[in-house]
DNA sequence: TTGAAAGCGTTACCAG
DNA sequence: CTGGTAACGCTTTCAA
């Protein structure tokens, strides 16, 4: 880890100017604030002469004003701020692009996304932090908030809350990601495959039991009533722990895994492959996520392609809220799985 | 791709109320905004009746009050807001660590980081839009901010402007993360082996050349006044075209690759396996990142790791920073870069 | 112990 | 066409 040394500061601040503000770009352009903000804002109801608007874009330019969005909003009344916590757990490469599309798409619509760092407090906690920042949406991913934070956001302003998680929210929109689903695609291309002893990884990575517990569940669903059974493997993400649970793999007595997610399938196929036992003849292998990764080895990774809602379907949803607050609480199921067939299984 | 289908709303908004103020709660608690506001913020300096804490707490509870950011940082005249821009070019999952460590961290000293989501603005007019949030301090990631920026954000009550990037800016902290480094470090390793002829990935991907420019500029410079050569090699994240590069993979006579990072290097690495060219005897390669999945092929991809600042260090620059404004801006060189060999070179 | 009032930076309204 | 004035919600100083 590179460190960055403390150092201590040297001479004292040399200057601490007032932030310019509107005022004093009215008083150097030698006109009422009112016209300054007429000029700065292309406001068409009024007519400004040319040398005025001269004058003022002017003096704001040599005085480096910018406006103050907390003044601007608190007058106005209301904001464009569409604000997103930071989810809790480590989420992987397919957040992050749903979640870069889903930024863009808002700008595009001009809402201002604001993703927010609110560690340690929970549920409602979080949500009258939320609120004080009076956003005009709120999308809250995962668990964690409940009936009571929809109020409070509500009322303090937000005309559209939409979760993306597991479960419907008295008062939200609800964009149903039902981890279930993606254990149950596993479970049943496995069980096709001829597969009656599954193991199914829980990662022991903290948090993720958010996901990986439905995963189980899901899997267990595709086997009831069936002779098959299930059985949990908690996994770190760590070779030797994959090597551990790969050196007692016969004595497990499994004909079928599903690791999770790929990075958990990969780890423990490759220390399977190193123990010797055959993939897929042995043990059959199946992923979730459809990285380019599991592509790479051989056999090549069978996993669960997961579909998320397109980032622009979701901006749209957000502004139809924000433009309709009173209409009901859609809630759509969003997270599609299908099993995408390799080597592995 | 999950559609949302598009509803319309059925029935017209039931009644929007107006957000409650600490007016409200005085109203209801039958005193004045004064008292409220030290009711609630628990002020010190004044005592107030048990009685009548308790009332104010019951009003401001009843009516689902919570205090308007907004405004209290527009009394104030100052707030303890991070801003980030979010990172415009896709970013792995090291820096997704280090953020949230940093998040964390800045959490702890009691700061509220957002992360900003600038689409489509660049350069100085990105400046400005930051500047209108009137942060504390402003943490921005690559290059792309000038001077001018530093000066609009300094005016608008910036305390601290960072840069994470590959040079320093006038009159910002600069955390100096020069990717030169890590080419380097490849291109003395691949030397080292005895290669001479050495390729170097260039993602075709878009955005990424602010880091693979300099990567390549660094195996340049590992191999000035040697007899070894270096040849750029345009490569896209698919499969096809990892293929084509190998099919023709003879016909450039390397010895040696670098893979740009990781699952670039285990992309064109799968492929040239598949077209029989022998890892690391014909051809050794070398990725970046460190990522587990490069232990996970055979061989075993050699990397660059990498190391990023903690995110605990750089909270606490900008809390020194923020706390001694005046201070002269410390530039720290903290993208540290190894070979870790493994059996792919 | 409580209350009245000023003021933070903007913009909308209404006279001039 | 322009400029004063009020108001957004909050905190804090001063006075009662």
């Amino acid at each position: 880890m590179v460190q960055i040394p403390k150092q201590s500061a040297g001479r004292p601040a040399p200057v601490r100017r007032p932030v310019p503000t509107s005022a004093d770009v009215a008083r150097l352009a030698g006109v009422s604030r009112a016209t300054v903000s007429y000029v700065l804002n292309n406001t068409s109801a009024v007519r400004i002469s040319e040398p005025t608007r001269r004058r003022v874009r002017e003096a704001a330019e040599e005085l480096g004003y910018v406006p103050h969005a907390a003044a601007r909003s608190l007058r106005a009344g209301h904001s464009r701020m569409v604000l997103m916590p930071a989810p809790a757990v480590p989420v992987g490469p397919l957040y992050h692009r749903f979640f870069a599309e889903l930024q863009s798409e808002l700008g595009r619509l001009d809402y201002t996304v604001v993703q927010y760092g609110s560690v340690g407090l929970r549920g409602d906690e979080a949500a009258r932090a939320w609120a004080e920042l009076r956003p005009v949406a709120v999308l809250v991913p995962g668990s964690g908030l409940g009936p009571q934070g929809v109020a409070v956001l509500k009322r303090a302003g937000a005309r559209a809350v939409v979760t993306l998680g597991p479960e419907r929210v008295e008062g939200a929109h609800a964009l149903l990601m039902d981890h279930d689903r993606v254990g149950h695609c596993a479970g049943v291309h496995l069980l096709s495959r001829g597969r009656r002893r599954i193991g199914v990884v829980m990662p022991e990575e903290g948090g993720l039991e958010i996901f990986s517990r439905p995963r189980l569940d899901g899997v267990r669903r595709a086997l009831r009533d069936t002779d098959a059974m299930v059985a949990e493997l908690p996994l770190a993400y760590e070779e030797e722990a994959a090597a551990r649970l790969a050196g007692r793999w016969r004595s497990l007595g499994l004909d079928a895994v599903f690791g999770y997610n790929d990075e958990y399938a990969m780890l423990l196929m490759r220390a399977l492959q190193d123990e010797g036992v055959a993939v897929p003849d042995e043990t059959a292998v199946v992923g979730a996520d459809d990285l380019m990764l599991g592509r790479l080895l051989r056999p090549r990774l069978s996993t669960v392609h997961l579909d998320l809602p397109s980032g622009r379907d979701l901006a749209e949803l957000v502004d139809r809220a924000v433009r309709e607050p009173g209409a009901e609480p859609e809630t759509h199921e969003v997270l599609g799985a299908r099993v995408v067939h390799r080597a592995s299984s």
